[in-house]
DNA sequence: AACGCTATTATTAGCTT
DNA sequence: AAAGCTAATAATAGCGT
């Protein structure tokens, strides 16, 4: 809603990046106070600029911290369950990954001194930075110069296209099957309403649905199926 | 803007509250992705329904309690500056009093203690949890059995696709160029790691949705790997 | 860098279905 | 409640200062 249909991708201009901000940061804060006013509910709105400087806007019914916590509770038994139900997937992928992560970690510590955390801290930072820089290769595909490595990932993302829309047509021809055969029994599975909205929110980290980013792991074979 | 221009009050009718709401919603998580993905930041748009339902967005960068933590730490640098100086005082008595005791320990046990590296030790592990939890959304294709989200994972690889695609071609023409002019036109990255923590004790005025005005200190941040 | 302008696009209030 | 419509208001992109 200016002079022209913007398209929305990260700016590339570090100024425009700023001044884009700026115009926009009044906008969605008026439009959060607005929001809490007229409706009446608790609404916390954070960012931080491209220069990392904080703003908050809290509506007028609880301070930062309590809607916070209330949001906390109300996830953290969703949470627990789903990380439940997870782990033995996860298990699997770590399995498929043969990466060094020790699934011990994930039933809690017993480490108890200083010295023991700070290693321990040490190796989760370490294995954070790994993930990262695996991930890079993806995110940033315009650092990449070597043809024969594009060539590679091109090839490994057509063969998970191929695998994805194979899943989807069986899907869907199972879906179409069920609903011939009997209507009772085809209700979509939404455990929880605010479980499929963190369902959707971890997805768009992946398939960002307005931007062209995409986060795979380097070794597509570690992750992408067979 | 609509029919007519509406008063910033509470609407007194519980329908038009949640109509209102289920809108207006909408129309701020888009500002929200918007504004992550245009200026390239860390949002967090967290907001309860007049029912009590909650919902969140967080922009395409970081999770949500990433970018709580981050914002936690502001406030955490003034209690662990506090703790340092306190500290010295204590290091300055030591010294007076000429007591044989390793002032080392008490850095060790005062400013990390087991407490704070047992959070600290969580929050990765939360981390690195959350991210094999959305890898595995890749991994475990055949689990998924909603078609939309198949349909949305498909479209962001052909996206993906199309990327490596464009810019493998852009890569083996500056190939082709330079071969064939043989100029030295291969520098052209310039990193744009310019903007570093600046003034830490600079404070900034965030003004919530009630006019009342909320101190934070500028951003650091202390918890993003390297 | 921050503000004012305004042609344009975006959002939405009240309505209907 | 939820989804679609459209007149009407609101936000803002690009520019000038």
């Amino acid at each position: 809603m200016g002079r022209v249909k913007l398209k929305i991708k990260r700016l590339e201009n570090t100024n425009g990046r700023q001044a884009t901000y700026a115009k926009r940061k009044n906008g969605i804060m008026k439009k959060a106070s607005e929001l809490s006013i007229l409706c009446d509910i608790d609404i916390i709105l954070l960012m931080f600029s491209p220069g990392g400087k904080p703003s908050l806007c809290t509506g007028r019914r609880n301070n930062f911290e309590d809607v916070i916590s209330k949001f906390a509770q109300l996830t953290s038994q969703e949470r627990a369950k789903r990380k439940l139900e997870s782990l033995e997937a996860l298990k699997k992928t770590f399995k498929k990954l043969d990466h060094d992560v020790n699934i011990q970690d994930f039933y809690g510590t017993s480490s108890q001194t200083v010295e023991d955390l700070n290693d321990q801290v040490k190796l989760l930072h370490n294995r954070i930075s790994e993930i990262h820089e695996r991930l890079s290769h993806w995110s940033d595909i315009e650092k990449i110069s070597s043809v024969d490595e594009l060539g590679q990932m091109e090839n490994s993302l057509k063969e998970s296209l191929n695998k994805i829309n194979t899943h989807k047509e069986n899907v869907q021809k199972q879906q179409l099957a069920s609903l011939q055969c009997n209507n009772q029994f085809n209700e979509m599975h939404v455990p929880y309403k605010m479980n499929a909205q963190q369902h959707l929110q971890s997805l768009s980290w992946i398939v960002n649905g307005d931007s062209q980013n995409i986060v795979l792991p380097e070794d597509s074979n570690l992750l992408l199926p067979k």
